[in-house]
RNA sequence: GCGCUCGUAGCUCAAUUGGAUAGAGCAACGGACUUCGGAUCCGUAGGUUGUAGGUUCGACUCCUUUCGAGCGCACCA
C-alpha cells in the first residue's frame, strides 16, 4: 500500500521525499513534509509550496483527496483502491505482506551455554530473535537461524565436575569439599540422579570419569534447552558446535597473520584490536598453546562469512556489549566487511518478587527458569511481554504481578477482538465466501479508518523488521484491536443495511490480527 | 577511573528514527448492559520528556554539560 503511494507521489514530484503517517487520520492516510525542506531552496513559505504542489495531484486515481495543511501535504486514498487491496488480501492470506527479496541474513541468537537450563534473561533474546526470524521469512528475506554451542572450555568441564561431586554427595553419600567454582542449583542434583540411572553409580567413583560426565551433561543440557525453546515455539535450523571449529584455527590464524594484525608477546599471541577502537589488544593463544574463547569466535565468524550472507545479525545479552569491538575488529582482520555484522543487545531483565530484588546469576542456582515462567503464564503471555518492549531498554517486572496477569494482559485483549470477529460471522450464519464479492465503498469515516488500519500490517512488519524493533508489531496489534472494539461498540453489524460490507471489513481485520500474531509466534484464538 | 546502554504520566512502556496537539495499558475517579459475549466501550485526572546549554523552519529523538540507574572493563565462556 505504502509502495503504491510512494510510486505515485514520486512520479509527480520527481524527487526524493519522506512519506509518513499524519498526526491525525482525519488529515489523510499518508503525508509528506517535503514543503519544509523545499522552503529554503525555493525561497517561499512551506505553506505556499504545499498548496501549489497539491494541485498537481488532481488526476491520480489512487487518491481521493490531496490537501495542504500547515505545510504538510496529506494524501487520502480512494475507496476503490482500499477495496481492491482488501479483496486481494482476503484471497491471499498466506502471502499478505509477503514479498520476495534477494538479501540473505544469518541470524544467530540464544547461544546460551549448554551448562544449565534457560533462564528468564535468555528468554528475551530468544523471543525477539525468533520473532525477527518469523517476520523476516514472511517478508521474503533468505534468513537462517543458528545457535552457537559453547561446548568447549572450562564451563563444560565445570559442569562435569559439578555433576560428579553432586553424585558423590547425593548418591554415594560421601562428604564433599566443594571448590569455589561450581554450578549450583537443583538441576545439577537432578542430573546426577539421571546419570546414576543411565550410567550407573560407578561413574561417580573415579576422577577420570569427570570428562565423560562433561560431555554427557552438555548433551543433556542441550536437549533441555531445545525443549525449553520448543515450549515457546522456537526451533533452530542450525546448531554450530564451538568444539568442532578448533581444528580450523590454523586457517583462520593465517588470514589474521596475512593482514599483519597479530603479534607475539610474553609467549602469547595477540591481535591488534586497538587498531579498530577496542580498549586493549586481545590474547588469542595462551602461553601454553591453548586458544582462547575469542579464537573460537574468530573461527566461527570466519566460517560464517565464508558462507557468504549479505548480513549477519547476532543477538547478545547486554552483558556482552564489551565484546562487540573485538569481534568486529577480528572480522576486519580476517579480510571481511565488519559492517555486515549487526549486534542487537537484549538488555537485562531484572525480576522482583513481592517488591524485593530477585538477583539472577548463571553460576548460582537462584535464577528463575524460563520454563517455570512459561508453566505459570504460558508461552503467549511470555512472548508478548518481551515483544512489547524495545530490546535496548532495561526491563523490570515483578514476578508476582506477572503471575496475576489475566484479563489485564493485552494478549487477551487482542485475542478477544479476533474471537469476536469469528463469533459475529457465526451469529450471522455467514462465511467469508458469502461476503467476498461485495465492494467496500460508501463506508462511514470510522469504517474506512478501520479498514485502513487493518491494511497497514505489511508496512508495519517491514518497518519492524528493518529497524529490528519488534515492539512495533505488538503496538500495532493492540491498536488494531482497540479500533475494532470501539467500532464494535458503536456500530451494529447484524441486521444493518451494510451487514455484508461490515462482515467483509471485519474479516480483513481478523486476518491482520491473525497473521500479525502468527508472526510473533502466537496463535490467535477462535473463541475465548 | 574508563567504556557501553538507558532515564518520558504514580507504575510498566510507546512515539512513524528530525515532523503536526508526546500517546497506550495498569492504578484512581465518574459513566454505558431487555448488548452481534461488558474479557468491551466512553469520560475525568495525570507531563518543564532527569538537569543545563547548543544545532534549525521544527528536538523525546542529534551535539555538549551534569546528575542518576544497570552492565562491562579476563589469558571465563
Amino acid at each position: 500500500m505504502k509502495k503504491s503511494v510512494i510510486k505515485a507521489v514520486k512520479e509527480i514530484l520527481q524527487r526524493e521525499f519522506v512519506l509518513e503517517k499524519p498526526a491525525n487520520l482525519s488529515f489523510g492516510h499518508y503525508a509528506t513534509p517535503i514543503a519544509f525542506s523545499l522552503a529554503k531552496e525555493l525561497k517561499k513559505s512551506p505553506i505556499t509550496i504545499a498548496e501549489e504542489l497539491c494541485s498537481t495531484f488532481d488526476s491520480h486515481a489512487i487518491f481521493k483527496e490531496v490537501t495542504a495543511i500547515k505545510g504538510y501535504i496529506n494524501f487520502k486514498l480512494s475507496e476503490s483502491f482500499l477495496d481492491s487491496y482488501a479483496t486481494w488480501a482476503l484471497q491471499n492470506e498466506t502471502s499478505f505482506g509477503s514479498d520476495t527479496r534477494d538479501q540473505s541474513i544469518l541470524l544467530e541468537y540464544v547461544s546460551a551455554n549448554p551448562t544449565g537450563p534457560l533462564h528468564i534473561g535468555h528468554a528475551r533474546g530468544a523471543v525477539i530473535g525468533d520473532s525477527l526470524y518469523k517476520i523476516g521469512r514472511h517478508l521474503g528475506y533468505n534468513i537462517v537461524s543458528e545457535y552457537y554451542i559453547n561446548d568447549a572450555g572450562n564451563q563444560v568441564d565445570l559442569l562435569g565436575l559439578s555433576i560428579f561431586l553432586a553424585g558423590r554427595e547425593h548418591i554415594l553419600g560421601l562428604d564433599i569439599v566443594w571448590p569455589d567454582e561450581f554450578y549450583r542449583g537443583e538441576y545439577i542434583i537432578d542430573l546426577a540422579h539421571v546419570a546414576n540411572g543411565e550410567l550407573g553409580s560407578s561413574i561417580f567413583e573415579k576422577d577420570e570419569n569427570i570428562a565423560t560426565l562433561s560431555v554427557w551433561g552438555k548433551d543433556k543440557m542441550l536437549e533441555l534447552i531445545q525443549s525449553n525453546l520448543a515450549d515457546v515455539g522456537i526451533v533452530f535450523e542450525k546448531f554450530v558446535s564451538e568444539k568442532s571449529l578448533y581444528d580450523r584455527w590454523d586457517a583462520s590464524f593465517e588470514k589474521l597473520q596475512a593482514h599483519g594484525k597479530t603479534y607475539e608477546e610474553g609467549g602469547k599471541t595477540w591481535i591488534r584490536s586497538t587498531d579498530l577502537g577496542d580498549e586493549k589488544d586481545r590474547v588469542v593463544v595462551r602461553d601454553d598453546g591453548r586458544p582462547t574463547y575469542l579464537a573460537g569466535d574468530i573461527i566461527y565468524h570466519d566460517n560464517k562469512f565464508q558462507r557468504g550472507y549479505d548480513k549477519y545479525i547476532n543477538i547478545w545479552g547486554a552483558d556482552h556489549h564489551g565484546y562487540i569491538a573485538r569481534v568486529k575488529a577480528a572480522i576486519n582482520f580476517l579480510g571481511y566487511d565488519e559492517s555486515k555484522l549487526e549486534v542487537i543487545l537484549a538488555q537485562m531483565v531484572s525480576l522482583l518478587k513481592g517488591g524485593e530484588p530477585y538477583k539472577m546469576s548463571k553460576r548460582a542456582g537462584n535464577f528463575i527458569l524460563m520454563s517455570d515462567v512459561v508453566a505459570e503464564i504460558g508461552s503467549d503471555a511470555l512472548r508478548f511481554v518481551f515483544l512489547s518492549k524495545k530490546s535496548d531498554t532495561h526491563l523490570e517486572f515483578d514476578i508476582d504481578v506477572f503471575k496475576q496477569e489475566d484479563s489485564n494482559n493485552p494478549i487477551f485483549y487482542i485475542n478477544y477482538a479476533h474471537a469476536r470477529i469469528n463469533q459475529i460471522f457465526a451469529k450471522a450464519g455467514k462465511s467469508l465466501e458469502d461476503v467476498h464479492s461485495i465492494t467496500l465503498e460508501n463506508l462511514s469515516e470510522e469504517a474506512q479508518n478501520l479498514l485502513f488500519s487493518a491494511l497497514l500490517l505489511p508496512e508495519v512488519l517491514e518497518d519492524a523488521f528493518e529497524s529490528r524493533q519488534v515492539q512495533k508489531v505488538t503496538e500495532y496489534l493492540k491498536n488494531l484491536a482497540a479500533v475494532l472494539h470501539k467500532f464494535y461498540n458503536e456500530n451494529r453489524v447484524i441486521g444493518s443495511d451494510d451487514e455484508d460490507k461490515l462482515l467483509k471489513l471485519f474479516a480483513m481485520v481478523g486476518m491482520s490480527l491473525r497473521v500479525g500474531l502468527k508472526l510473533i509466534g502466537i496463535t490467535a484464538k477462535e473463541k475465548m
